[in-house]
DNA sequence: CCGATCCTGATA
DNA sequence: TATCAGGATCGG
């Protein structure tokens, strides 16, 4: 479920609320969604460590413990991470994990429990793969259109699947591509290596405006997205085509097109992109 | 490259 | 009852 814009929503909200507090306890009840150990260690290493910070890198977040080790969280489809003053004010349905912190509490809640965490080291490479391969994340520096052009070029497969793929670039999914594409005038299944480099600028640039427009907006809530503090986000509001198949577009009038592409749902403009 | 897979829940 | 869903990985 949440893009970079959603999961950057989620670390800026928990980390003023769980920053500098020590982990007293930690109650695991779906044993699977900690991947590469057992419940037991899990909870064992990290109890009695403080959280000195979480960062975001694409989709996943890093608590950063005091210890040797922390904890990586990938929220894939439906995953949220949530704070509470109170005992109780989350609880109930979905919520797997639970951080009891000095003050308050961390909890990771997910319907579809498509999530995973990881007990990782708290320097260095993590040994998880589709981290440690993340390519450069889509709203930092290191992400340039000159960066985009040439990963494009190297490659026949359509667009949005290099877009799409996080050891290019990391943070876009499905809504925010669709969105990104459309605004550049690009379909998606354009092969990757016919974007022109006056094209892939302005991807570039529409990639880089959607994300910090769904940043601004506190995310995107079409079905399940929270943020840590329970509530919705407003940008499914700004969407030109995602979910809007069957509907005139925006700009043009003409309806909107929807088609799989490697099973994802994909929305775009015949008219707006060639 | 495509589809299946991990899951639950909402909607057609 | 069937299909679809913000993701990622695996095997054929």
């Amino acid at each position: 479920m949440p893009e970079l814009p959603e999961v950057e929503t989620i670390r800026s909200f928990i980390e003023k609320r769980v920053q500098h507090k020590v982990i007293t306890a930690i109650d695991v009840s779906l044993p699977r969604l900690i991947r590469n150990t057992t419940a037991e260690n899990f909870v064992s290493v990290l109890t009695g460590t403080t959280i000195e910070g979480v960062s975001r890198r694409g989709k996943y977040l890093f608590l950063h413990c005091s210890g040797p080790s922390s904890v990586l969280v990938h929220l894939r489809m439906t995953g949220s991470l949530l704070y509470e003053d109170q005992p109780g004010a989350f609880s109930g349905r979905a919520v797997h994990v639970v951080f009891s912190l000095t003050e308050g509490r961390l909890l990771y809640r997910d319907i579809r429990t498509l999530g995973c965490l990881w007990l990782v080291p708290s320097e260095g490479p993590t040994g998880i793969k589709g981290y440690d391969n993340l390519g450069p994340d889509a709203i930092s520096p290191a992400f340039t259109a000159e960066g985009l052009y040439r990963l494009l070029k190297e490659t026949s497969r359509p667009v949005k699947t290099v877009l799409l793929d996080q050891t290019k670039v990391a943070g876009i999914g499905n809504i925010y591509v669709d969105e990104a594409l459309f605004r550049a005038g690009i379909r998606p299944l354009r092969r990757a290596h016919r974007v022109t480099k006056k094209e892939a600028a302005k991807l570039h640039e529409a990639i880089t405006d959607v994300l910090h427009e769904g940043l601004e907006h506190g995310g995107t809530t079409i079905r399940n997205f929270i943020s840590g503090n329970g509530k919705e986000g407003q940008n499914q509001e700004n969407l030109r085509v995602y979910g809007r198949e069957g509907t005139p577009c925006t700009v043009c009038g003409t309806t909107i097109e929807y088609v799989k592409l490697n099973g994802r749902g994909t929305h775009y403009c015949p008219k707006c992109q060639k």
